[in-house]
DNA sequence: CTTGAACCTCTAGTTGCTATAGACATTAGG
DNA sequence: CCTAATGTCTATAGCAACTAGAGGTTCAAG
């Protein structure tokens, strides 16, 4: 049985995300030692290690506790699984082609830059004013998360 | 003289997002009506113009309310406004490349599905045993912002 | 003059943690 | 065995950048 911090260590998790994902329920409630401290199993240690690995490719906590769930009935298609995860496949090519537009102006905005004061900045300018934008990165105001 | 929603409409914000920038200081506190509605001058909506655009090219609000406080400083030299497009540059071309190594991964993931059970899932399998990740998505757990 | 849309303030929720405070538990060294 | 240094506990608040809701006022049209 590892304390938390063990846990942690060989996770890769802090140890306050570690309590985090315990109290919205990603980890069960973890058995204590007669002090009151947390212990682990290895099972929980490959729990933990099923969810850092899906969050470092990005996938939202809510998924993530899809993919446990569905995990956990091994008999199942896995149809689920495949559709959770195209759906981030999907979330993350949208991210990118955002972020290669976003890229695109900037680079155009930096390049633009001559050095003057802020009066001519191409920077402000173009930043001033949309209709010098030559890539619609358009209507889509939210931060796309990630 | 315009009302807050037809500034909203005017410049492509939420209502609820000016009175947001306002309290957080991003635009000045506005005039009031009689009645105590805010009040917006066209120099205002040039602002929110702004800052919706930079919005758009993914500067974060602290970054946009430096380039608004250099914007407003015509005779100085542009030298900073440019590294803060610079960064930003910067930061989205980090962006990027992390998520092609996701997509790389998902593909990978989502390719090898054979459409059986969840217990001979791939994605389960990957998830399961990182060992079986081609990328290195690494040790770079942290949601970056966008 | 009445209705309904738009406005007001204030609070709380979102996501995925991280940080802080103040108190108990454990462990290593002397 | 005692002490000091970690490690752990709970609970709360904060981050970005909004969004949603409650409950109340004001405005413009018919």
């Amino acid at each position: 049985m590892l304390t938390i911090g063990k846990l942690g260590a060989a996770a890769g998790v802090k140890v306050p995300t570690i309590r985090y994902y315990e109290q919205i329920g990603l980890l069960p409630d973890a058995e204590r030692s007669t002090g009151n401290q947390r212990l682990y199993s290895r099972a929980v240690q490959d729990r933990l290690a099923f969810i850092r690995h899906a969050r470092e490719l990005g996938f939202p906590l809510d998924a993530i506790r899809d993919l446990l769930g569905l995990s956990d009935r091994p008999d199942q298609s896995c149809a689920e699984v495949d559709a959770i995860a195209r759906a981030q496949l999907i979330a993350v090519e949208g991210r990118i082609a955002r972020l290669q537009a976003l890229k695109a102006e900037l680079e155009r905005m930096v390049q633009g830059c001559t050095g003057g004061t802020v009066s001519d900045c191409r920077v402000i300018e173009v930043l001033t004013d949309h209709g010098l934008c030559a890539v619609d990165h358009g209507k889509d105001l939210p931060g796309f998360p990630e």
